[in-house]
DNA sequence: ATGAAAGCGCTAACAT
DNA sequence: ATGTTAGCGCTTTCAT
């Protein structure tokens, strides 16, 4: 079976390639006698047409790239979901990457997205991220990015985050009308611009309520599981145990359960937690587990959006396309006697 | 600033653009000064070849496809994961396309790479799936496929695969030796292979262990979890109630576990539930969770390594590529008392 | 309404 | 070791 092309239809019908090309596209100069005859001859040779032919005209390639630290992570995926929907809808194809929080990595991904394989990108950075020229490079060179929920604050362009401070100052705030007193709070970094908000949320709560805060209560995880296991076993080994955590990461309020089970830590007696989580079995964990949920959906939607906005528009300001989309607190067992 | 090309250098140079290409690709031909001075220009101006030219005239992309119902699962986050990894490693890049379960859906995307979008695909079908021509048809075109998980008989290509029966048949055993006598069995469709044989499994551990089976315990569940939900409900209300649960998708656990709370049915007192799951938090839940735990990045590390073993080697016969790697029950509360 | 011609940027014969 | 040429398949002026 014989490659179908554009030439090979002008050919069989007696026609140039130019009619050819204008009918599939459904031109306006083309008389509707002549497109019917294309697009049969086309449907009858299942031609379909070469991708990088058009690229390479067109300069697009109807791609975007969703550059992410993690996949195994319920945010993500459901942002991924939000992502799709909406690029399926438009036409667009979608390119994933993963980082592993690798700050050299997401620098070599995003390098190669110059080349032309992608028209915009969605971008939620590494938590060792701590320069931002890269980034700003790929903007200048006419590649529209969008960053969500892990953001930060020195590109101007579209960013999708949630409210974290008044989400991390409302968990906070919860664990102490809880009872708690000797509070702490696992970040994901120091460096992310969502780790600092949720942070002072956090430290805005105690002072509010005049509770003390001590700094070696505040943990920043490691990308290692298994790092962040030594880490919080020794939190909740120490002579002044915490009575309550608020785990900004996911991953963490499962690691906090298996530690407490090992210690013989009973939840929320002796220990309270909340966790921003998006995880559906929240509410049947052994406890029920108090949750900070992200609208993880639409965010990705919402990002997904402003992107395609700018790819389609010439002259949209993405700058203006930022929106914080607010996350909802879920009281469960984790954090109350019943 | 102006576009860097192939040419562009070349003129810089005072050399023909196909000295560049080759300088550029480190060919042999080239001498080592030349080189030097090619590269050192190539970097100071940021020279980024083209995707879609390079592309065009190579006729590869260096991209697969990753086609699956759902991402906003364990399995499937995890095999993404697998996937990734060896992608990276291999230098190619990692489109993914979400059917929701449509057939129609993915056919359509099937349909769509035979334009040189992508290089090879790995699939995991729909539960809809029940003709595979399309499937079928892109492999004669020459784009090699790599089926995992949710395979079909039909094809004859790679296909990586979890030990389905056994792992059924050995769930449903335990489930038996911890006293159920009424076993219902949840599976995702009435026609993937994979659903057969763990409905194989079950019916024949029932058999081998002289236990009845009743037609009506065999649910296929459907896309819509409000469905599920219901069926699921009228199920445990039934006045022959089930006694024991083998679900084969992840999601059907946490609606067993709503359900049971909704009617005040205890698990494992009233009910013993076992779960085909990757949940990270399944020893966590409450009840702990028992499951079978599919390896699921092996497997998507192995799928990716067999394509692209084809996508390398030219002669590379993917259906000798097949492989079946085990999965574990973890036995935990829900099918235990303790 | 249709065609001719040029070219997107790169690579690979085929020279020399 | 380097240059010349042609062409991947498509789109788009510019003509008619």
């Amino acid at each position: 079976m014989e490659k179908v092309t554009i030439k090979k239809l002008a050919e069989e019908l007696n026609l140039s390639a130019s009619t050819i090309s204008r009918a599939l596209q459904d031109s306006y100069q083309i008389g509707s006698k002549t497109k019917r005859r294309v697009l049969e001859l086309a449907a009858e040779l299942n031609y379909v047409p070469n991708y990088h032919a058009s690229g390479l005209r067109k300069k697009v390639s109807k791609t975007i790239a969703v550059v992410i630290p993690e996949v195994a992570d319920s945010f993500f995926a459901q942002a991924i979901n939000g992502i799709e929907a909406v690029a399926q809808e438009s036409g667009f194809h979608v390119l994933i990457y993963l980082t592993h929080e690798s700050c050299t990595k997401e620098q070599a991904i995003l390098k190669d997205f110059q080349n032309g394989r992608v028209d915009g990108v969605l971008l939620s950075i590494t938590a060792e991220t701590a320069q931002y020229n890269y980034i700003q490079e790929l903007i200048s060179r006419g590649i529209p990015l969008v960053l969500f929920d892990r953001v930060c604050e020195e590109i101007a362009t579209a960013k999708i985050i949630t409210n974290d401070f008044e989400s991390s100052y409302q968990a906070t705030q919860h664990l102490i009308s809880c009872g708690c007193r000797r509070i702490a709070l696992l970040s994901a970094s120091n460096s992310l611009a969502i780790s600092k908000n949720r942070l002072a949320g956090y430290k805005q709560a105690l002072i509010d309520l005049d509770i003390d805060f001590k700094e070696d209560f505040e943990l920043a995880c490691s990308k290692q599981d298994e790092v962040n296991y030594q880490l919080i076993k020794e939190l909740l080994t120490r002579p002044d145990r915490t009575d309550g955590i608020v785990a900004t990461v996911e991953k963490q309020a499962t690691i906090i359960y298996q530690v407490c089970r090992e210690l013989n830590l009973q939840i929320p007696q002796h220990l309270k937690v909340v966790s921003f989580s998006n995880l559906q079995t929240a509410a049947y964990l052994n406890p029920a587990l108090t949750t900070v949920t992200q609208p993880a959906f639409d965010m990705g939607k919402a990002a997904a959006t402003s992107l395609f906005k700018a790819l389609k528009g010439k002259n949209v300001s993405l700058i203006s396309e930022s929106q914080v989309l607010p996350s909802v607190l879920h009281i469960r067992e984790s954090t109350c006697f019943h």
